[in-house]
DNA sequence: CGCCCTTATATCATATGTATATATCCTGCT
DNA sequence: AGCAGGATATATACATATGATATAAGGGCG
């Protein structure tokens, strides 16, 4: 799916500016699947109103750039019917943590204990996150794909949790001195 | 992590060509968390190769193209080392059935339950391809891999299962006729 | 009072993905 | 026997996507 189609999506779902749509994507319950950003909105949206798949109206605002609010017409929302018939491709996850997980094992070991568990404090930070997000009202499309993403993180939180200690390599085995081992429980 | 650096990591593990590197990044357990094509690739070793972070060794082949053989230099194990050693950005994830499934919410509904089925389905068959890989011998990280995809193919596959109803609403109660309601109602 | 974040659009250089070109061999299907 | 399609192997053109930067003003905070 490339932005064009991720655009006449949001679109379907209610009227937009180009700046909204980024935030969607950027932190709402779109980033879980999709990212896109200004360098890729903008020129998309000129491109779709100027194919007549959707409409672009200017509001004047004070001292501000006219906010463009778009609409998508009959034929976009026929396009994106279509578009949604194909099957869709494959996930494509992209994650430098495994990559560095990876390749660190080879190069500098030492610096994989220290990946996991700034990884572990993410996760947690993340699934709190969502779970605020799951608090208010939500389209039943929407809480899926929410609670889907919290399963994930969560299921990705307990497997480093679980599995933190297998790089370790005949590492000094000295009691843990109380400040210690708090950060990655 | 851009291509370069993927590049770099992947040499670390031993010499490999263009061709060969392309293949674990579309199938082997890099595939999980990295993904690159020939026309990245290729200009990324090349590029690599003037920057004197690996060498090229070209091995003459019976009527095909001859087969360039990367290695890893001094200096690229140190560029690497100090990539390595920045904390790795966020996962990305791209989704195009997520994406569907939000959209076709508003768009064509009876398109959804479909689209989740094939999707178990797929699940089922990637889960049993992954534990085949797991047989085989591996080092530590490689399993911390492909085991982390597992469980992750789990979780979403499991997902899937308990929440694939939640999209039915009243549909009528009536027997199928045949060649009927497989559009979009 | 300066600094940074938010609102809002837009563009540019670079990086990446998709599709194709070239050439040969092997496998399976009919 | 013959032929299509896939594997081996490199390479590049073109379209698209990313990331940084530009412009311009308002508000919050120490």
């Amino acid at each position: 799916m490339d932005i064009r189609t991720l655009c006449l999506g949001i679109l379907s779902l209610g009227e937009a500016t180009g700046y909204e749509i980024n935030k969607m994507v950027a932190e709402g319950s779109f980033s879980f699947f999709s990212q896109a950003s200004f360098g890729s909105i903008y020129p998309a949206l000129t491109k779709l109103t100027n194919e007549g798949l959707v409409t672009c109206r200017a509001e004047p605002q004070q001292k501000r750039p006219d906010k463009k609010i778009y609409n998508l017409t009959k034929a976009g929302r026929e396009t994106l019917t279509q578009e949604l018939k194909r099957s869709p491709g494959p996930d494509r996850n992209r994650s430098d943590f495994l990559a560095a997980v990876l390749f660190a094992e080879a190069v500098s070991p030492d610096r994989i204990q220290d990946l996991i568990d700034d990884r572990i404090y993410e996760h947690r930070h993340k699934i709190a996150a969502l779970e605020a997000l799951l608090e208010e009202d939500m389209s039943v499309g929407s809480r899926f794909v929410v609670e889907y993403g919290v399963a994930m993180q969560r299921t990705a939180l307990e497997y480093l949790q679980k599995q933190r200690h297998i790089f370790d390599r005949a590492k000094p085995q000295r009691a843990a001195p109380k400040g210690e081992a708090k950060l990655a429980t």
